[in-house]
RNA sequence: CGGGGUGUAGCGUAGCCCGGUCAUCGCGCCUGCUUUGGGAGCAGGAGGUCGCAGGUUCGAAUCCUGCCACCCCGACCA
């Protein structure tokens, strides 16, 4: 990553941080003079690099095909996950009405800014302007739907029918699913008016339960997004003013990108009985009494897809964790005349089906139409884990050449070597992507003591700030004026240690993690 | 919603101040030949309501008015 070099237009690539060639993409414009050797980067890039690009609806991102595997493949990782804790997916409608909307009233009120408001269901010929389509006035909804910003609130006004008893007790539900949040300002990956995501929303006889499940989840999303997407967290928990609106508690990982600021890369949540009483869901107890039940919520997104793009990308384009990414392994073959391809072509098949064999996601690269140096930095820009090369040479000298895409390293290989050798350094990739995101992470989190080395650190090195702070959300705002940073998290595994307050000099427990956020 | 900026071919742009063979160039695309171990070369070719609507003028991409869209900064937010 590299943005100091465009510090001509840095507040331009500074928005995004994924890595030049995306600052790029959002530099093209403001470039004139030398456009035209960039102009190239920009259709490779925002093109071919086939993660997104930005569609004609305000804030909404078109997934290409390439960066939608990428997403199937988190979504069957998860999806497994919450199978194997006893979760079971289902849907709920797109379409709240206004009134179960405002049930609860603070999660009405912390989305009602950001709400998609359908008040018609019907379009007829304009007559004033022929061939063009008016909203019909005759079409009116008698009330109004809010288009789902989150489903809390018609899936807790679902669950009050579907629970009588304890024994309906707990209910476990998972939902993958599209949401509108009319953000006044959207971000590519990070923050568009649509996106994908999975919400789960249990419901639970005991409040201890609840408060179990919210962190366990917590903990699975950790497990998830560090071991399968190789992006380090660290779990803790909100301060008040960063809850969400309606829970008692929310859980959090929270990850830090390669430009120093931090993102929330999950949140799990501890609604306690408030959902359950604005919906009045009550169950009867083994005991005979009658009690509202305990809810979490939770949820991740294709928010994680920036937060891959920013912890691994470098210069050359997309890095992605083997065990993420739709293709693992790449073969180019390399070959002169037609005679020749076919017989490289024989050897890269038999390859693929060794490597297919053992599970191995495999792409034989045969397009005759691009040469084999176009591939190359074809692949590296979609941050295909490994490439393997197969030409005349190695076919006579029966070896493979194997690049790594984090490294930019080669090697070659004797054939009868390459699948264990394959399998080893994917594996090997995975965790030394891990690693290496981890050590930057570990080198970014400086604990201060005073505010001036507080706001010093921020200007010039950036990352989390562990700081003593007193609890208030009035000192949690005033260093928010003051510097833009906000506490990401209390850490869970923070040590209890006694200090003064880095703002106001009042006594405090424990550290807590500054950032500026994304 | 406030402040700044931009709209010209699929993408990136020149031209605008100073109205008149100005619709420029690069990438991409198509055809042919030669190439193929790190983004190929040459030759030929296709492709544009100059964001939209008015106005000024003999004449508008260019000047004026209005509108629309997008980008960046801020408030808001995952």
């Amino acid at each position: 990553m590299c943005f100091k070099k465009f510090s001509f237009a840095a507040q331009n690539c500074y928005q995004l941080n994924i890595g030049k060639f995306y600052a790029k993409h959002f530099m093209a414009q403001k470039l004139t003079k030398r456009s035209t050797d960039y102009s190239k980067w920009y259709n490779e890039i925002v093109v071919n690099a086939d993660l997104a690009e930005n569609s004609a609806v305000r804030g909404c991102m078109i997934i290409k095909p390439y960066g939608y595997a990428i997403w199937e493949n988190m979504q069957a990782q998860l999806d497994k996950m919450f199978k194997a804790t006893g979760h079971q997916n289902a849907y709920f409608p797109l379409f709240v009405p206004k009134s179960l909307f405002e049930a609860e009233e603070k999660n009405a009120e912390g989305f009602a800014k950001e709400c998609a408001v359908v008040t018609h269901y019907r379009l007829k010929n304009d007559p004033e302007n022929k061939g063009k389509l008016m909203v019909d006035p005759e079409a009116k909804l008698e009330e109004e739907l809010v288009v789902r910003p989150t489903s809390e609130a018609i899936i807790w006004n679902t669950y009050r029918n579907w629970i009588q008893s304890y024994r309906d007790l707990p209910i476990l539900i998972n939902q993958w699913a599209n949401v509108v949040r009319w953000e006044m300002r959207t971000r590519l990956f990070l923050r568009t008016a649509e996106f994908l995501w999975q919400e789960g929303h249990t419901a639970h006889a005991t409040q201890s339960e609840a408060l179990e499940e919210a962190q366990s989840i917590n903990r699975l999303y950790a497990d998830f997004v560090e071991n399968f997407m190789a992006i380090p967290v660290i779990q803790g928990v909100k301060s008040e003013s960063e809850r969400f609106a309606g829970a008692l508690e929310t859980y959090c990982i929270e990850a830090l990108m390669q430009d120093g600021k931090a993102l929330q890369a999950g949140t799990s949540h501890f609604l306690g009985q408030n959902f359950a009483k604005a919906f009045d869901v009550k169950f009867a107890t083994a005991e005979g009494g009658l009690d509202h039940v305990w809810a979490t919520s939770w949820g991740v997104s294709t928010r994680l897809i920036g937060a891959l793009i920013m912890t691994h990308s470098d210069d050359n384009g997309l890095v992605l964790p083997p065990n993420l990414a739709p293709i693992q392994v790449v073969i180019v073959p390399i070959y002169k005349g037609e005679e020749q391809q076919a017989e490289v072509a024989a050897v890269a098949k038999t390859l693929q089906k060794q490597l297919e064999d053992v599970n191995v996601r495999v792409k034989f690269d045969n397009r005759d139409k691009f040469k084999p140096g176009f591939k190359f930095n074809e692949y590296e820009l979609k941050g295909v884990p490994l490439r393997v090369a197969i030409g005349p040479k190695d076919i006579e000298n029966k070896t493979f050449e194997i690049a790594r895409r984090d490294t930019l390293t080669k090697a070659v290989i004797d054939d009868q070597n390459a699948i264990t050798y394959i399998q080893d350094q994917l594996e090997q990739m995975q965790s030394d992507l891990f690693e290496k995101a981890k050590n930057f992470r570990e080198a970014h989190i400086t604990e201060v003591d005073d505010f001036e080395s507080f706001k010093e650190t921020l200007k010039t090195k950036g990352g989390f700030i562990s700081a003593h702070w007193d609890g208030t959300a009035a000192t949690e705002v005033a260093i928010k004026n003051s510097t833009k940073a906000t506490i990401r998290c209390i850490p869970t595994d923070g040590a209890l240690e006694a200090g003064i307050c880095v703002y106001s000099g009042k006594p405090s427990q424990q550290r807590v993690l500054f950032a500026k956020a994304y």
